[in-house]
DNA sequence: AATGAATGAGTATTCATTCAT
DNA sequence: AATGAATGAATACTCATTCAT
């Protein structure tokens, strides 16, 4: 019974990187929603729809799937991080511009999030193993501190304002809020996650941070 | 042969109580340093010096063990918010004082986040069964909302400030530096956790939260 | 504090008397229900209401209590056939009273057909340690026997029937239909224990062994 | 290195085949041997000289490994029924033949009784899941059906006998003394099980069911 | 007579990982 | 590139039993 002898290289390593995507996403998702110690291989191997060996023929083993499947997740912010364009904008612009994106890619990829926090737990060893470290690191950073540069000598910023503590603290009103949602809800009381809560979460974190920046 | 007759009942109920405290706080440790998912219920009774069996016999599984931890860790930080007195402060103050002993409170006891974390991985199904959800609110949002208020009326803080998004934003700003440091440290190739970096970050969120909130 | 220094000794001696009796019974209804392997102390004594540390108390272990259980089973059958007074009736009538009996002993207490099941899987051990084996053992062999040869001389019955062999028969013919119930009904496809169902059975077994019994 | 090239996938499936064969043996003996709440999962794997592991592999927990092995006890004894050929008898003979056959199954195949009565003291659950239910239906009932037809036509069997009713006798006599022999030995203070006692049991059987059946 | 606390040895089941092809 | 079979070491949980009073 002849069969095609052998499909062509090429075709065979499109296939090979569409599996090692598919597991990526796969592993992504379990992580995800079961943290670094609840996930499992298998249950990776059938949201992938294929062989739980291909994913050690690929990725060795658990560890550096978490590994793999954080790199990607940082390449994945960072590719969209770039698109911001801030310096395109006026200074107060820029800065709702970052607060907005922040916050609308947390809420996007929630998983992002959780894999963090499995990150951390883990003091973080799935990243200093990791050569592309340094690589991870948010261009704008950079890019933040000439957004108030250019607002401090346009004098409608406040001087002396640490760029990567700006960067933090806006990522942390959206993280703190989106990432433990479900404890606030449950101890407020009230749903946070209501178009309204979110709307009035998003001004009010603007507020601070504006009402920070601005010099009256 | 005559013994001490009256076998002290109290004793006997304290080592029950005894007991109990000391696999709660094994517990709490142990989740805190591997999650819901990674911990492990032979370590926590190695932890706590105690018989495995004694712990199911208690709590009857992982899970409801994990719900008694987090139960305890809020009654744990509410204990401790009940003493700031807030109310004894000028608002400025005040507001400064919730923002340091929120920073100090999440320093001393990072298994907080981490419980936390797991909780909401969970989706804080945790807490949902509790009946004692509600009475872990904290009392601080109704003392915030009355230093809010004497600041507005004192003509020092702006009006219309919601004291949930303000604890939620003094919270969050510590969280994500201290929950998210090892991340944070390897991205930015620095130590987030060295005095002087831990004492920038402290100006830092008062900066923010009171550049906010003063009115120039 | 005084209180009422000693109760009388007839009194704890009956309680310790209920006492017994509630746990064997209790004892009964889990094994019956569960078979040996599957029964757990634990539902004993919650069904009993008592504690369990009284069950080691007054049996030692789970094998003593299941040979008390089983020894209970039968002493509680030997008094039921001690009440047939089978030689007061003409022989005819005593079989088809025996039969009935037997059948409606059966019925009205499964339990007994699970513990001697249990008691078989483990080859009667619990019985051979009984020094009251023999005292276990049926009058209604001897009845059965003098019945058996009054009808022979009276020529209704044929001769040569072993009691032990008619007995086992009898036993065995309502044994197999209610101790088998469920797997004969799914196999069967029908309910067996319906009022009809259970008629028609008693019908049966009266003929087959009168068939076999009388003369023709 | 060149290996045989070929894999022989023959091969490797009889493996998997041949595994969960070895496996329903192991546990269809540790099942009779000690119940289905008695059997231990590491004695099946030992007894079947495989891993652990592999039994939850193929038959995913110990419920459902009973009922197939309950399931193929069943297949068993059917087949051999299919071979017993009772239409080629005359009908004396062939109830002699079933008589004889039923005995000799229960005393070759004692962990059928067994099984029987663990798939009972579990109220059948395991046959109830199973969609092979009616296809576990002795075809024997239909073939008794004819044997009865053509002994009533003949003038040597009484009429109006319902098969299943007699199958069920039958079984229940032999079932009865077999399945309860250890008890019973114990009461009646005699072996049941010496060849004389066998054939003595046998004779009675016989006797009873034909006795019965005859037209005098 | 009665009981709450405590435990060692299991017990079914799971998991990451490897074998063999 | 891909996969079904197989496994050792856990892992949550259970059980009969004993301790101490």
């Amino acid at each position: 019974m002849p069969r095609d002898p052998s499909p062509a290289t090429e075709e065979r390593v499109r296939d090979a990187d569409r599996s090692q995507s598919t597991i990526l996403a796969a592993a992504r998702d379990e992580f995800a929603e079961s943290g670094l110690g609840g996930a499992r291989m298998d249950r990776i191997a059938e949201r992938a729809g294929l062989n739980k060996r291909l994913i050690y023929y690929y990725f060795e083993d658990k560890e550096k799937l978490f590994q793999a499947v954080l790199e990607q997740a940082y390449r994945d912010i960072r590719a969209e991080e770039a698109q911001l364009h801030l310096l395109d904008l006026d200074p107060a612009t820029a800065v709702r511009r970052l607060i907005e994106f922040t916050w609308d890619y947390y809420l996007a990829h929630p998983e992002f999030m959780t894999l963090l926090n499995s990150a951390n737990l883990h003091r973080a060893r799935h990243l200093q193993g990791s050569q592309r470290a340094r690589e991870l690191n948010s261009p704008l950073i950079d890019t933040l501190a000439a957004v108030l540069e250019r607002g401090r000598r346009d004098g409608v910023f406040r001087g002396g304002v640490d760029p990567v503590q700006l960067y933090v603290s806006i990522a942390g009103l959206s993280y703190f809020y989106l990432s433990n949602t479900h404890t606030l809800s449950a101890i407020f009381g009230r749903d946070l996650m209501t178009p309204k809560a979110r709307s009035e979460r998003l001004s009010h974190m603007t507020d601070v941070i504006l009402g920070y920046l601005l010099r009256s």
